[in-house]
DNA sequence: TAAACGATTGAATGATTGCTCAATTGTACA
DNA sequence: TGTACAATTGAGCAATCATTCAATCGTTTA
């Protein structure tokens, strides 16, 4: 049984020319697993409505869990959830003060990623 | 009963001074439902490890159905499936050649925003 | 110290997702 | 025309996800 045979170099179908030599090479430019899943993670924490609108209301102004209630409309328990999702992967961090948690993006790329998207999908509006 | 009212300007908790203005402010800043739907799906559709192969892959060549099967280790089927959702959402595009079906980056964009993560994901490092 | 408040947590649940499998489509060529 | 091959499609299923609800934690202040 040879079902697909994922890691030796040769293929299944599909024998056009360069077909081998544009699939080794491809292989062999892909990054390793970790660093995939780490890529992948990082766009599935963008990947959600609510995290979005708490990532564009914090965008210029540091919020709390309440505060990220308040305009998104959903409950602080489920506000809480999505911002532990954003605080382990790095995408926001918090300061305490008192009884209140305040958010703010963890890096200036977060922004220039948010904003280089939000470019790309404007100019391909209409479509 | 008054569970949230998402929609009125006033808030449940969290009476600190500035409050009402931050979020009358950020609701105001906030794009419209549909602009955020948009938004989410663009990152969700890069935040699946398969999704980003395919995604890297073809970064700087085309490549057929089958040679992403192969370049993954996945099925045509399992492929062709994700595909079709980085078609939809106007990532990837085709060219057909005979019995082939060859893919590309739709878009200048997606490299420079895969790019730009990597980059950030890359001064993170060893966090 | 007790009550109030902002925030977090864990269990539960309905919805969504990613894959496999089997069937099907469309193209090439014998 | 018929067979082979690349690709697509839809059903089905296990796994994951987003939210709600109830309980709890930590800080403030009465």
């Amino acid at each position: 049984m040879k079902p697909t045979s994922p890691d030796s170099g040769d293929s299944e179908c599909c024998n056009y020319e360069e077909h081998d030599d544009k699939i080794r090479m491809a292989r062999k430019n892909l990054p390793e697993e970790e660093k995939l899943l780490e890529i992948s993670d990082f766009f599935d924490a963008l990947g959600n409505p609510t995290r979005v609108k708490i990532l564009l209301a914090i965008m210029d102004v540091e919020l709390c869990t309440c505060d990220l209630s308040a305009i998104t409309g959903l409950s602080l328990s489920a506000i809480s959830h999505q911002l532990r999702i954003l605080k382990d992967r790095h995408i926001v961090t918090y300061r305490k003060d008192g009884k209140n948690v305040f958010y703010r993006l963890d890096d200036r790329h977060i922004t220039d990623i948010v904003n280089k998207t939000l470019e790309h999908l404007g100019e391909s509006e209409g479509r």
